[in-house]
DNA sequence: ACCTCTCTGTTAAACGATTAACAGGACGGA
DNA sequence: TCCGTCCTGTTAATCGTTTAACAGAGAGGT
């Protein structure tokens, strides 16, 4: 078993209170000996105090839940995971990590944030359904931050990123070119919705504007090797395009691999532009012309976070907006 | 304030007892018409059973925990996490990550699990001494997976992975290639130890059998940048290697790229061996040979946590190995 | 009529920590 | 001497849920 409180204060000869004011780090005055005593007890058998217990009373858990797609996943999840788990550890918070894949689970994820399995959440889903069923009812509780464009609730921060306009702009650059076959690779969610979102959105924002009414849309953005069997095909097909605006860095970069390895010339015969700015794109051949956020880190994100913890009294809703920009270089 | 069984006993008129037994999922039979009148006022209320309270009372948090060298990272540990949500998922628990990159954060996670925060823990971390901490006066509570060649406490199971001999196979067969001038790009981790382990093993157990003295140990294998970087001039010094065994394949594959930007045939001019065995090996051109498991799932690594999270009473320490081979494709 | 079951609901004691309220001693000032 | 204050420790209520133990009402057998 576990030692208790309890038998902390049997060893230490003091009550159970006592030993809590020692440990649980508030300003309570003890005097030294006591303390010390209370420590070396603590100490010789091992205790830790128990979470459920402290959470219970507390009403605290010294925990965040971060909410996204897949566990682990691209790069820039990545950052936002890792800026979460240093600036938790910095405040002595644990994370959990729920996945959302499906309208299921965003379902069952919500009920677990309502369980009070954490202090506060972030969430980075993609998919405007999932967001959607999480936030569904929940009423400011726990308090999120949510990282996409959507409505949120009371007691909720919002972080958009207008992903859209940056995408067209860098369509525009590629038409501006004089091309006109360009193909988009899309993620599988942006596939399945009644309107164009996101990147899709600003794809044909661009081909409306320049009145470019030939469209090619692919699926295969989603991870590596369906970008480079899907490019491979498209670039092997009569109607070949001479560009081609890959929805993420890793599939633009298989884009790049499949078109050398068919001959072609980047950018001569084909343009390639991804999405993310991702460390990658750096030393592909060439460097790889890429849309994506002016910052990489999620510190100001994970800090509008940590502030709600933290604040004694309800803070308003804030937003922040993360800029995007259309980066130009040797492939395209 | 969430609503409490309490008021949900109130509107239903019942008492508090009755509302757990018809929410809890126990086997205790409840009528029919009252169980209903229980359902519609907790749903009436939105109500959902704290987490806190249940854990301290059923002494079971319905969490388990995994314990990585970083958030997110490489391929093979996306796959563990992803393993582990779905079958986390299956079960009703959610999934607590750490990240242990020091051993300050070593000895804080294992207090932290110490505290009683999950029911179980996987610990994949490569680095000896922070498993050692994670493990130090753990004494098997609560129960833990490790995977990672190391002597493990009572109540944890163990996953072995003979990484150095399928290396050594690796290396050997460049060396039977001729070639005799291998480089090893290692994990930043394998670099700061008394004695070789895990893949740098293999790497110097080979030269050693076959007599080869010249060692040539770079950094790098860490991310896809700085390999890059490493390859660009490690090619370009006097000394060239001709052939690279990289610690990763993702570090493998940028000093293919590396090479082939140096106007280096692979593996004419340099063979590349990676390790991982990843997907996006059989992308790269030319293909890439590879040191890596035979089966790229993790199930079998989670049940045995999970086996242990059902088991009524303590189980007996188990043990996989996961074999391990060479791949010889083209790059080799 | 009486006893025994079964069925279904309630009472109340945990679980382990936190913390408001209290208490006793020491000390100093008037 | 008396009173107020500071210092340090204890008592006991509380957080919300679970669950063992109990209790009352019918049913059914003898």
């Amino acid at each position: 078993m576990r030692p208790t409180a309890r038998q902390v204060a049997e060893l230490a000869n003091v009550s159970v209170a006592t030993v809590s004011y020692v440990l649980s780090g508030r300003d309570r005055p003890v005097a030294v000996g006591t303390r010390k005593r209370v420590l070396d007890a603590a100490r010789q058998l091992g205790y830790t105090p128990d979470q459920a217990a402290r959470s219970l009373r507390r009403r605290r858990t010294q925990r965040v839940c971060l909410v996204q797609s897949s566990p682990g996943g691209v790069p820039s999840e990545e950052r936002l995971a890792r800026d979460l788990h240093e600036m938790a550890d910095m405040h002595g918070y644990s994370v959990i990590t729920l996945a959302v894949y499906s309208r299921a689970r965003a379902r069952a994820a919500a009920d677990v944030l309502r369980s009070g399995i954490a202090d506060g959440a972030l969430v980075n889903v993609a998919v405007d359904e999932l967001v959607h069923d999480l936030l569904a009812e929940s009423a400011g509780r726990p308090p999120m931050v949510v990282v996409h464009d959507v409505d949120v609730p009371e007691g909720c921060d919002v972080v958009r990123t207008p992903e859209a306009e940056a995408c067209a702009e860098a369509v525009e650059h590629v038409l501006e070119q004089g091309r006109r076959r360009i193909a988009f690779m899309a993620q599988r969610h942006e596939l399945y919705r009644d309107r164009p979102v996101g990147r899709l959105l600003g794809y044909t924002t661009a081909l409306d504007r320049h009145g470019v009414t030939d469209r090619i849309i692919v699926s295969g953005a989603d991870d590596r090797v369906s970008a480079y069997q899907t490019a491979a095909e498209l670039l092997a097909s009569p109607g070949r395009p001479d560009a081609v605006f890959a929805a993420s860095d890793r599939a633009a970069i298989s884009v790049i691999r499949a078109a050398r390895d068919a001959g072609l010339r980047v950018p001569g015969d084909l343009a390639v532009v991804g999405v993310g700015n991702v460390g990658e794109g750096l030393i592909s051949n060439p460097q790889l012309s890429t849309v994506g956020p002016l910052r990489h880190d999620y510190t100001d994100v994970v800090r509008l976070l940590f502030d709600r913890l933290q604040a004694e009294e309800p803070l308003p809703a804030r937003e922040i907006v993360r800029p995007w920009t259309f980066l130009r270089r040797g492939s395209s």
